[in-house]
DNA sequence: GCAGGGGATGGTATAGTGTTGCGTAAATAG
DNA sequence: CTATTTACGCAACACTATACCATCCCCTGC
């Protein structure tokens, strides 16, 4: 199936729901518990396509409720970073949805400095420039972070040119 | 000029005197002062290859008689990284000397975690890759931020295969 | 030489982000 | 039903970064 772009508008229940489904049936299959927490935060994280950062889980933990502390927000992070359900985004130190689970581990990010919203590519055309280049220098990729600010497509046609001008 | 590889051995003091000499007269030239502190700072920085903590850097003045509080050291990586001195790694949280300050913008790092040295590329063939993805998109791009952690050749060699191997 | 002005630095406090360590509770296995 | 593993609550702390104000220094023009 095809994924919407978030600066679209898009119907994002949808969003939501199909990422809560792969969810559920990624941890199934890996034999990992998605449990009431885990599953909570990352709603939250899908409540849109900007990313969130660990304290305002945190907050909004609380005012649904939950009684808690910063190490559960970060281990649950965790655990959802390391099932690939979630992406750091370390230029902003924050959290989005990993729009395709079971693909497209170490994406590119676009990232709209106007609306926030962020875009993960695929990239294999940036990935396989990236394998040529650290091969040449004999360099051994463990994990790439690939963040790209600037302005969406929606934002530029919005502000008339305001920032696209330049 | 080529410049030498960080994780292979080289007349360091090299690298320091040419990114101070490059230092001056990229401020000269843009009217802005060198001063004695951030001359200091960005010394401190070039003292390897390795991303150096803003918190480090405060640490090694301190031992060095100066009196010296965040915002200081802060301040001043903020004038070189204007001055494209030197780079912060978003995945780090630190800094490292920028090896070709007049050109090479936005360049992107190959990070060793074993040596923890950092190596800048220019790698064009990557931005291009980027520069087409972003462009299908339709997203405007003002800053990218490329790191890439894993194994530099020296510590590969170094291990025989232990990390090597998988 | 000297006043004025702007950039650079010193310093306190505080905000924001992330971790350690330990104890308890809940779920699963035997 | 006990034992073991896994998850969660909680306090304290470590690390990273900024806001704000005061002071100093250097350059300029006089």
């Amino acid at each position: 199936m095809t994924h919407a772009l978030p600066y679209r508008t898009h119907n994002h229940a949808h969003c939501v729901t199909d990422a809560m489904d792969e969810a559920r049936s990624l941890c199934q299959t890996a034999g990992t518990r998605l449990t009431q927490l885990r599953a909570q935060i990352l709603e939250l994280i899908w409540q849109s396509h900007r990313p969130l950062g660990a304290y305002d889980i945190l907050a909004i933990l609380n005012d649904q409720g939950r009684k808690a502390a910063p190490p559960t927000v970060y281990r649950t992070l965790d655990f959802l970073q390391g099932m690939g359900l979630v992406h750091r985004i370390a230029s902003l130190n924050a959290f989005v949805g990993c729009s395709q689970p079971s693909h497209n581990h170490n994406g590119c990010f676009l990232i709209c400095e106007e609306c926030q919203n962020v875009l993960e590519l695929s990239a294999d055309s940036i990935r396989q420039a990236i394998s040529k280049e650290t091969g040449a220098q004999g360099f051994k990729v463990r994990e790439t972070t690939l963040e790209i600010a600037g302005t969406c497509p929606a934002c530029i046609n919005k502000d008339g040119g305001k920032n696209g001008a330049q």
